[in-house]
RNA sequence: GGACGCAUAGCUCAGCUGGUUAGAGCGCUGCCCUCACAUGGCAGAGGUCGAAGGUUCAAGUCCUUCUGCGUCCACCA
């Protein structure tokens, strides 16, 4: 056994073990290996623009916990990893990177600039899978898809074909989100609402036959004015009914535009009037439709006003805002200017205030579709936690609207739709087959013209639980792991994603993608704000990574997850000191036992009856995590299964196990039992921090074990019986055995000595109070490390236990104080006992309470009582 | 405007179906470098469970209202 360091070494030994896992291919999944069956998750793909940030950290340490586990238990794993190619956002990307050569992607042509955006995915594509893999992501790499890949981009051509035969994409003009800077067309959940305050402008129109009329009207984007094609008021709206039908000339353009009556004019906001520009805004447009109104577009793409904004053309919107204003002003049709907080929507790749602009775009009916995946919830087949988000889910899908799905971007899915030059669409898997259906339509060759746009990012990734398993092509694997056992993901991203998946899923592989949602918090910084550069207050995994290492990082991160994730630099120091924590208690237990119980695997191979309490003890308390740990992974509270492990190792097993077994430690089968209960909690542990448990396991063993290639530990239901005896004896037994020890050995300060300590079997309750009063009467009668005798018994004999006790008496204490704070305390129980007591002469609680409580109270009313005696004894006979 | 979440020790949170004297970690105070670990050990201080009502024999836990914070959704000009 080579000589370890008293100190954890995270970055040596994490690099050793990743090297290790890649060579023995760990993690690799095969299709029906085991008779318990598969078990898939996929990995929500990260951005191939991204960087880890602690998002990521803790998104892919809960999957990995439970992949691990699953492991360990047995099932055909497959954990899916790959990357999103994130199409506004690699753009952007690339887009930046070519500025600085003073280019931008039209004067380098489509081709071109696809590319420098494949070599930029060449170079940097493999970044984030890099870090994942540095945080011990048990992924079965060797799979890792990318949703452009070649068999990814058939999956997709499949899907919109498809769904293009079954109506359920279609093209149309409608108004879109549209973002001006990216100079693309966004879908509903990609324009954000943010409060902004902003103004509301009131404008007078005149009528034409007689300009000393006029009504007003309020807008929050006056520039749209200039594409104003009528004024709408409400029918019923007696301010108005006279002049419906009535033209107005429209200022600054003077074009005449009519009054017309509809219903969807609120009679009670504003004037009750409103202006109504169909190609600038989505009631307008259906306004516009409804009443056969002319569609004006007065801006270009990239938001600068076009020539139907007469003498404003040139000029961008926000510029053309202000000086439409100042001529209204100067042609006295401004009327006033009101403060108006409204919400504007914005790119969420850019943040720059989308238009609604009307345009042709290709869209996906989205109600057949959430039908199905509203129906697969109702019926059970889909759970979501927590539970609250399911409202949520639900209420997206009843009220959905069609998804429009195509981009003005160049780094995308190209939408397999080619025209001819008459304008007749050709939907087709390729190009030939496109030709082929033209030649058939016109009974010869034609040239044909690839419908220029790609599709919304998540136009693939709704694909990803079974593309990423081969779809559309049959296979093993597809047949094998799908659906998938579980999504981790975050709570933001339900409608982009996590509901879209369920209704691809549903629609072609005729099943939902995953049984179990489980949404995550946010990671937040120590003051509640969401992580971000541009805060500057990122805490970068890396970095943590780097100074503590992967299983502080995991460990911490786990630790610390409720809800939202609150994070400091500091909360790592947790799991940095637990994994020196463990790695000093393991060196220890190296050091002193015999190479024969560090080669034990199983319970069989001790012998019981032969077992010291301490370590009958142990056993029980450690059936009792396993137990407990198994039941909170399974539920998915992970940070609970993490906090029973924290406690059960640093808690009992260090500060009272160890501690009591010193001494003790030529006893074989005392040795075999420190020796597999560390195993086993080191395996308990490996899915939380897979690094230094395997580390110290294969230390242990002398053999390089991968970890999560070893069986979960199992309960084993015959020892559970140690737990039944665990008990508190005599207090006045113990002041008598102190008493006894001192006077035997006749004890000067500071020397330690042992203790013999008797402790009877029976009172199975109120340990935990005890616990406390013991430590003191222990302490008043000079013993330091009163490592107390809580669950210590040696059956109903009631012989002595034999723990060990230091017993320094230099720092006595102060006896009087002590005894004053115990009568209180012995006060406070007596108190308690009454309490109950009150409570069982209470007719009510004797006639409405269970009789287990009634019983449970009564048996705690007797224990108070002659523990408080018991007490009242102690202090008298005391020194 | 709609929906949801949170409020418990100085800080971050547990407290799962109402039933012991409300817990943990960090921080703080005191004593210890004791031969596994000072990234450690032992001991200790600290809470009228956001406010007000209500239901109940019994409320941190259930109901109502209010206050403060947060999140998501939303085409009202």
């Amino acid at each position: 056994m080579p000589e370890l360091s008293p100190r954890y070494n995270p970055q040596e030994v994490e690099e050793k073990r990743l090297k290790l896992w890649q060579e023995k291919k760990a993690f690799h999944a095969v299709a029906e290996r085991s008779r318990k069956g598969p078990f898939a998750v996929v990995i929500p793909p990260p951005n191939v623009t991204g960087v880890l940030h602690m998002g990521h950290a803790l998104n892919n340490t809960l999957q990995d916990i439970l992949i691990r586990y699953k492991r360990m238990q047995g099932f055909d794993v497959l954990w899916m990893p790959g990357t999103d190619h994130a199409g506004i956002a690699t753009q952007n990307v690339v887009e930046k990177q070519i500025a600085k050569e003073g280019l931008t992607r039209e004067t380098l042509g489509r081709d071109k600039f696809m590319e420098r955006l494949w070599e930029w995915k060449a170079h940097h594509g493999d970044t984030i899978i890099n870090q994942l893999h540095k945080l011990g992501s048990s992924c079965d790499w060797d799979r890792t898809r990318f949703t452009m890949d070649e068999g990814y981009s058939e999956a997709v051509r499949e899907v919109f074909i498809t769904l293009h035969e079954r109506g359920l994409i279609y093209q149309g003009s409608y108004i879109i989100n549209w973002c001006p800077r990216c100079t693309t067309a966004l879908a509903d959940e990609e324009a954000e609402h943010k409060d902004a305050s902003g103004s509301l402008w009131h404008i007078r129109y005149a009528l034409k036959d007689d300009p000393f009329q006029s009504v007003i009207v309020a807008t929050t984007r006056p520039e749209t004015m200039l594409g104003d094609t009528a004024v709408a008021v409400n029918p019923s709206d007696e301010r108005y009914t006279h002049l419906i039908g009535k033209v107005i000339i429209l200022p600054l353009i003077n074009r005449e535009i009519t009054i017309i009556a509809d219903d969807f004019v609120d009679r009670a906001f504003g004037s009750g009037a409103v202006k109504v520009t169909p190609a600038h805004d989505p009631n307008d447009f259906a306004m516009g439709r409804r009443h056969n109104l002319e569609f004006i577009n007065i801006m270009h793409p990239n938001g600068v006003m076009n020539a139907n904004a007469g003498r404003f053309e040139g000029l961008d919107r926000f510029e053309a805002r202000k000086q439409v204003v100042q001529a209204l002003d100067e042609a006295g049709m401004l009327v006033k200017i009101e403060p108006h907080m409204n919400a504007v929507r914005r790119c969420y790749r850019c943040d720059t205030v989308v238009e609604p602009y009307l345009s042709r775009q290709w869209f996906v009916k989205m109600k057949p579709l959430a039908e199905k995946a509203l129906a697969a919830f109702h019926d059970g087949k889909l759970r979501i936690q927590p539970k609250r988000w399911e409202k949520v889910y639900e209420n997206w899908l009843v009220d959905i609207r069609d998804w429009c799905i195509s981009r003005q971007i160049w780094w995308g899915h190209r939408i397999p739709v080619w025209y001819d030059e008459q304008g007749n669409t050709f939907v087709a898997r390729s190009e030939a087959e496109a030709k082929e259906k033209a030649r058939v339509k016109h009974g010869k060759e034609v040239t044909l013209l690839q419908d220029p746009d790609v599709l919304d990012t998540w136009f693939s990734s709704w694909l990803w639980p079974f593309a990423t398993l081969g779809w559309p092509k049959p296979g093993k694997d597809l047949k094998y792991f799908y659906p998938t056992a579980a999504l981790f993901t975050a709570p933001e991203i339900i409608f982009f994603w996590v509901a879209r998946m369920v209704m691809a899923g549903i629609e072609f592989m005729g099943e939902v993608p995953f049984k179990d949602v489980i949404l995550h918090g946010t990671v937040r910084d120590a003051k509640g704000r969401k992580m971000s550069k541009s805060l500057g207050n990122a805490i970068d995994p890396l970095e943590i990574i780097g100074e503590y290492g992967a299983d502080a990082l995991r460990f911490s991160m786990i630790l610390n997850s409720g809800q939202d994730i609150y994070i400091s630099k500091e909360k790592f120091e947790i799991g940095r000191n637990f994994a020196n924590k463990l790695w000093n208690a393991s060196r220890f237990v190296m050091m002193n036992l015999a190479p024969e119980a560090l080669r034990i695997e199983d319970f069989a191979g001790i012998d019981h009856a032969a077992l010291d309490p301490a370590s009958q003890w142990i056993m029980a308390r450690y059936q009792k995590a396993l137990v407990a740990v198994t039941e909170a992974i399974e539920q998915f509270r992970y940070s609970e299964a993490e906090n029973t492990l924290y406690e059960f190792f640093w808690g009992t097993y260090c500060d009272w196990y160890l501690e009591m077994i010193k001494g003790r430690m030529d006893d074989i089968n005392t040795q075999k039992t420190v020796c597999l209960i560390l195993k086993n909690t080191l395996k308990m542990l490996h899915p939380f921090i897979p690094f230094v448990t395997e580390e110290i396991y294969s230390h242990i063993t002398g053999v390089e074990t991968v970890l999560t290639l070893e069986a979960w530990p199992i309960p084993e239901e015959k020892y559970a019986y140690a737990q039944a005896e665990v008990g508190m004896g005599s207090i006045v037994a113990i002041i008598t055995a102190i008493r006894n020890v001192r006077a035997q050995w006749n004890i000067k300060p500071n020397d330690p000595v042992e203790c013999v300590f008797v402790a009877a079997a029976g009172s199975e309750t109120g340990l935990r109070t005890n616990e406390a009063m013991i430590k003191r009467l222990v302490r008043m009668s000079g013993i330091r490390y009163a490592t107390s005798a809580e669950g210590i018994t040696n059956s109903a004999a009631g012989v002595a236990g034999d723990i060990k006790f230091f017993i320094p008496l230099g720092d006595l204490i102060d006896v009087a104080k002590e005894k004053a704070r115990i009568t209180a305390e012995v006060a406070q129980m007596e108190k308690a006992a009454h309490a109950i007591a009150g409570r069982l002469a209470n007719e009510g609680f004797v006639s409405k309470a269970p009789p287990e409580v009634i019983e449970k109270e009564r048996q705690r009313m007797t224990e108070l009582t002659s523990r408080a005696l018991e007490f009242n004894k102690a202090l008298a006979c005391l020194i």
